[in-house]
RNA sequence: CGCGGGGUGGAGCAGCGGCAGCUCGUUGGGCUCAUAACCCAAAGGUCGCAGGUUCGAGUCCUGCCCCCGCAACCA
C-alpha cells in the first residue's frame, strides 16, 4: 500500500516574478522532495496556486493603471512557464480567483461560522472620504503618540517600533490622498482563534521531528496568547462573504489563501475524474508536508490548523519543513530594489540543472545562506562538471573507443570493484534515509560522496592502463562504473531531472528515467548494450558570467 | 526587558557531550582516460566574548556583543 503525500507548496502572489528566494525558500524543496515520493511508488499530489487576491495584487494592479485580473493572469501565465522551465512539477497549479476555491473557502467560512468559531463584531477604521473607501492601517500616517515622530504608519511607528493603533495617531492622513480619514464603525466576521490555543500548543509539542526552527518558533507564538482575527475586510477584489448583506466585504486573504491547499486539492480531483480522490490526501492515511520560507510559519503552524480543527475530519500538516532565507551577494533579496535574480531571466540565460544544483547543496535548512554567481560558477564548475559530469564522461567516452561502443562483460568482481558497489548501495540508502526527514542537502551530499568515491575507483583502477595489458580488468571496471553511473543517475533525479533524462539515454536505456522506481539494480546494464559517444552532461562556464551577472544586477 | 534563528580554518557550510569535519580554494606530488578534468598528501581553526556545569563542551546552562527574520515590497 503506497503512502499518500500531500506536497502543499506556498502560493505565490501574483504581482510579480518568481526570484531565487522564492526557488530556495518553497519550490525546489517541495519539487525535490515530490520526485523522490514518486520515485518511491507513493501516491504525492503536490499543489500550489498563485494568490490573486491579496493588497500586493491590487496595489500593483493601482500603480500600473489596470485591473487586478490583467496584473493576476499575466503572472499565473508567467509562473506556469517558469514551472515548466525549471521543472517544477505541481500535479496542479493554480490560482485563487475561481468558483471552485471561492465554493471551498466559503463552504469552510460557513462551517466555522455555523459551529460558532466565526462571529460578529464591529470595529472602528480610518475611512477616507474622498477616496470614499476604509484604508487598511499601512494606508494612514501621522504622528506617534509616544515619540512624536512624523511618519509613524497605522500599524507602527518606524522611529521608536511601538506598535499603534491608528486611532493613536495625531495628525492622522490618507497616505494616497494626503486628505484626513474619518474614523467609521464597520462590521466584520472573526475568526475565534483563541479558542483552538490549548488544543495547538499540545499539538505542536508532539511534532519533535519539526526542525527547531519551526516548532520553537511557534511554541512561543501560541504561549504569547492568540488573538482573534478578523477577517473580512471591506473591500472588493477578493471571495465573496457567502452571508446575506455582505456584498461589499470579502474574505480577507491570508483567511482565504491558506484554503487553496484544500480547494487545489479539490480542483485536481475533479480534473482527475475522480471528484472523492482528494480526500486520500487529507484523511486518515495521508500525510501532508508544507513548504515555505520562514515568513510564512504562523500561517501553517497555527492559523490553518486551527481552521482544520474547527472544520474537523481533515489532516493537520505532519511536517512544516519551512526555509529561512536565502541571500543574494551577502545581501537580503528586496523586489522594491531589484535586488534579485529573476526566474525567467535565469532561465532565458542559463540551464535549469545547474541552478537547481547549486541552491540544493546550499539550501538555508536550518540558517540563511548566500547566493553569488561565484559560487555559482563555480559549483558548476568544480562540482557539477568536474566531479559528476566527468566522471560520466570519462567513463562512457572508454567504453566507447575501447569495446565498439557496447558495455563489456564484467566477470567475477575483484575486491576493490566489490567495495565500490557495496558503497554505492550504502550511500542509496543514506540518500533516501536523508530525502524521508527532508534533509535535502545531505541527500546531496550523499549522492556526490558516491561520485567522488567511484572517480577515485577509476584512478585506483586505471582501465586507461588495463585496457592494454589486462582487458579483462579494464573491462570489470568499466562496466562497474556504468553500473554506479546508474545508480547516481536514480540518487541525482530528485534534484537534477533533466540530466538524469539525459544520462538514462546515454546508457542505452529507453523511456522515462523515472520508470525503475527509487531502486538501484545493479545489474541492469546487460553486457552488449550499446554506449554511445559520450556527450558532456554539463558545461563549464566561464568566469565572465561572474563579471555579467554582477553588471545586470547592478543596473 | 519582545519572540525565533544564526555567529566554526581563505570562501561557503555541517557537526550539537567523547581525538574539530565537508565541498571549494592554496601548496606539493601522482595520473594522463576525461570538459586543464581525476587521484594522493600537506598547510590552515584558542568553534563571537566572558563565566559556569561536567571526568570531558563548538556541543549543556547564565550573561554580554554582533548579524538575520517576525516588521512597507519580500520565500
Amino acid at each position: 500500500m503506497p503512502d499518500r503525500i500531500l506536497v502543499a507548496v506556498a502560493w505565490p502572489y501574483a504581482n510579480g516574478s518568481i526570484h531565487i528566494g522564492h526557488v530556495a525558500g518553497t519550490y525546489l524543496p517541495a519539487d525535490i522532495f515530490a520526485r523522490y515520493h514518486r520515485l518511491k511508488g507513493n501516491e504525492v499530489l503536490m499543489v500550489s496556486g498563485s494568490d490573486a487576491h491579496g493588497t500586493p495584487v491590487t496595489l500593483t494592479a493601482e500603480q500600473q493603471g489596470v485591473g487586478p485580473e490583467d496584473i493576476f493572469s499575466k503572472y499565473q501565465a508567467e509562473f506556469l512557464d517558469s514551472w515548466e522551465r525549471l521543472g517544477i512539477s505541481f500535479d496542479l497549479f493554480t490560482t485563487t480567483h475561481t468558483d471552485n476555491h471561492a465554493e471551498v473557502s466559503q463552504n469552510i467560512f460557513l462551517k466555522l461560522h455555523e459551529r460558532g468559531f466565526i462571529y460578529k463584531d464591529t470595529m472602528v477604521q480610518p475611512f477616507c472620504e474622498s477616496e470614499r473607501r476604509f484604508l487598511a492601517d499601512r494606508y494612514v500616517e501621522g504622528s506617534c503618540p509616544h515619540c512624536d515622530y512624523q511618519g509613524a504608519r497605522g500599524d507602527q511607528c518606524d522611529n521608536c517600533g511601538r506598535t499603534l493603533d491608528p486611532k493613536e495617531l495625531a495628525d492622522i492622513e490618507c497616505r494616497i490622498c494626503g486628505n484626513t480619514p474619518v474614523f467609521r464603525e464597520t462590521e466584520h466576521f472573526f475568526l475565534k482563534l483563541s479558542a483552538f490555543e490549548d488544543t495547538l500548543l499540545e499539538w505542536v509539542r508532539k511534532q519533535t521531528h519539526w526542525r527547531p526552527n519551526v516548532r520553537n518558533f511557534t511554541i512561543g507564538y501560541l504561549e504569547g496568547g492568540l488573538r482573534d482575527r478578523a477577517i473580512t475586510r471591506d473591500i472588493d477584489w477578493g471571495v465573496q462573504v457567502p452571508l446575506e448583506g455582505y456584498a461589499d466585504k470579502r474574505l480577507y486573504v491570508w483567511f482565504e489563501a491558506v484554503i487553496g491547499y484544500l480547494s487545489a486539492s479539490v480542483e485536481w480531483a475533479k480534473n482527475s475524474g475522480k471528484p472523492e480522490a482528494w480526500e486520500d490526501f487529507w484523511k486518515a492515511e495521508g500525510r501532508a508536508y508544507y513548504f515555505m520560507g520562514k515568513d510564512n510559519i504562523p500561517f501553517h503552524t497555527v492559523i490553518w490548523p486551527a481552521m482544520l480543527l474547527g472544520y474537523g475530519g481533515l489532516n493537520l500538516p505532519y511536517d512544516v519543513p519551512a526555509n529561512e532565507y536565502l541571500n543574494l551577494e551577502g545581501f537580503k533579496l528586496s523586489t522594491s530594489r531589484n535586488w534579485a535574480v529573476w526566474l525567467p531571466e535565469y532561465l532565458d540565460h542559463y540551464e535549469p540543472d545547474p541552478l537547481r544544483y547549486v541552491i540544493a547543496a546550499n539550501l538555508p535548512e536550518s540558517s540563511d545562506s548566500d547566493f553569488s554567481w561565484r559560487e555559482y560558477v563555480r559549483r558548476n564548475n568544480d562540482e557539477l562538471v568536474a566531479t559528476y559530469g566527468n566522471l560520466v564522461h570519462r567513463a562512457l567516452s572508454m567504453v566507447n573507443r575501447n569495446f565498439d561502443g557496447k558495455l563489456p562483460e564484467a566477470g567475477e568482481l575483484d575486491d576493490v570493484s566489490n567495495s565500490l558497489m557495496e558503497e554505492a548501495r550504502q550511500r542509496f540508502d543514506e540518500a533516501g534515509r536523508h530525502l524521508e526527514a527532508v534533509r535535502l542537502r545531505q541527500s546531496l551530499q550523499a549522492a556526490m560522496a558516491l561520485a567522488q568515491a567511484a572517480n577515485r575507483y577509476l584512478d585506483r583502477k586505471a582501465p586507461w592502463r588495463a585496457v592494454r595489458q589486462d582487458k579483462a580488468d579494464a573491462a570489470q571496471t568499466l562496466w562497474v562504473a556504468a553500473s554506479v553511473i546508474n545508480c547516481l543517475k536514480t540518487l541525482l533525479y530528485p534534484f537534477l531531472p533533466f540530466s538524469s533524462q539525459r544520462l538514462h539515454a546515454m546508457l542505452g536505456l529507453t523511456g522515462d528515467v523515472t520508470a525503475g522506481g527509487w531502486a538501484w539494480d545493479a545489474n541492469e546494464l546487460k553486457p552488449g548494450r550499446p554506449i554511445r559517444k559520450s556527450v558532456p552532461l554539463f558545461a563549464k562556464l566561464d568566469n565572465e558570467v561572474i563579471m555579467a551577472e554582477a553588471q545586470r544586477l547592478n543596473d
